[in-house]
DNA sequence: CGGCCGGTTGAGTACAATCAATTCTGGTGG
DNA sequence: CCACCAGAATTGATTGTACTCAACCGGCCG
């Protein structure tokens, strides 16, 4: 099986960097922040909790007693009155169900079955309070957090739907990378319409837009979940130009 | 003078909500997170900076040895390779320079004269490792952050300019409001153009939606930078608007 | 006074949303 | 093993909306 499972069960996993220490070099890979007395600490106060696809792992307005940790599959949070528009998809070693005041402000759903440790916040809270080195770690995963739905927000901000995509096929590659997965074939396990409601497109433009992409030769599909990048150079350029023509440049070079 | 000069200068002061417990009735304000003895422990690590309107505070890939805390004025992180692309506006008490990896991933700038203090990460590591409230604090502050840029990206994902900017309006008000500041007008410290990078709307279309929405009488200037909401009613049904139409829904009711 | 900066406005165009078939896929039961 | 079904995905035709280019305005500064 490719796509991470990780296969101990030592207790809570924070995948991350240190913020402040440029350890890693340049590999992208991230390693666990925490210690195997920490994860064993954690283990206690948490249990395992399962959801089958597409079920509700909690909704918006529910009262938050508990984050979650996720040891396999993939959910994501969402909102929106509608119930479209995906914040962050969810995978394993991410942290969530945070972010909240009281109660949650994003639902979240399982897109894949999904096994979790449920850490309740009360106990959490308290475990907190006495553990800085705890505290230091749930900092720098934020930290990650916080990069990555601004990445988001920079891929919403891009027009054209090829840069988009490629941008999101970017950011999925470079998960898995920093998991340690075998890259050369990126796994996409969230459906079209999830990937439109992540990207801001309609479900017809992100069809329409992959189709145009493996037209070109730019990527090709092994099967709806399975790609490649084919020519690494076009899908470059296809980032890179999101940068190029930007509007607003008032006075720029002539 | 209105807008937000805190008079105190008792150390960097952070504003917030306990992500876990509801104490804000619903009032929409923050409070200071930190209690003067942590104001006063920071204060003796931070210096007190100055930067000119258009000043760069720091550039994307510089090394980041210091995160700042605002104490007037208003900068902003941007990036793109154009730098061209606002991730966030930075107020006063506001932390940034955060969320990186040993060097600054975004840069940022002072839309107007800003005052901030300068924290040196080195001295500020070894604090906060050795006072766990301190980061808990700062745990609330990145929830919050976080909450925020999700925002942005909700903001983003929405299509039409007329929602887009009603939700950015909405977020400078409750801001404001979060303060403490006089309701009823909102002050619009940044300048078209970096609305536009923020929004994701081209100058010309940030100009001609504000345009189209004071023709409705939804908004009204009193100049470049003050505005008042002069139909609620209006202004929320556009922010509702943005639920409403949504693609993608494949099966919902009939 | 002239230039520049921030902002407004107009005409034409490009791009994705929408609506609406149609096809593909994977799973189920005969 | 195959027929069938429902949901997922593709594709086509048309429309809406914001971008682009570009001209133009008004204030401010030297």
């Amino acid at each position: 099986m490719a796509f991470a499972e990780p296969s101990d069960r030592k207790g809570p996993s924070i995948l991350g960097v240190d913020p402040w220490v440029s350890d890693t070099r340049k590999t992208g890979k991230k390693r666990e922040l925490l210690s195997e007395a920490e994860r064993s600490r954690l283990a206690v106060i948490a249990s395992i909790v399962r959801f089958k696809k597409g079920e509700d792992i909690y909704r918006a307005g529910d009262r938050a007693d508990a984050i979650f940790n996720i040891i396999s599959g993939v959910a994501k949070s969402y909102s929106g009155k509608g119930g479209d528009r995906i914040v962050a998809f969810l995978f394993p070693n991410d942290l969530f169900g945070l972010s909240e005041e009281g109660r949650y402000t994003n639902a979240a759903r399982a897109l894949t079955p999904v096994t979790a440790y449920r850490l309740p916040v009360s106990v959490l809270r308290s475990r907190l309070s006495r553990d800085a080195l705890l505290e230091y770690h749930v900092i720098c995963k934020l930290c990650e957090e916080l990069r990555q739905s601004q990445r988001h927000a920079f891929l919403l901000g891009e027009r054209r739907a090829d840069v988009r995509l490629a941008t999101f096929l970017q950011m999925l590659e470079q998960l898995q990378v920093a998991k340690g997965d075998t890259a050369g074939e990126i796994y996409v396990p969230m459906d079209r319409s999830d990937i439109g409601e992540y990207v801001g497109l309609s479900l017809a433009a992100v069809s329409r837009t992959f189709g145009s992409l493996v037209r070109h030769n730019v990527i090709k599909f092994r099967d709806r979940r399975w790609l490649k990048i084919t020519d690494r150079a076009a899908f470059d350029r296809i980032l890179a130009d999101g940068a190029g023509r930007r509007t607003v440049r008032r006075g720029r070079n002539p």
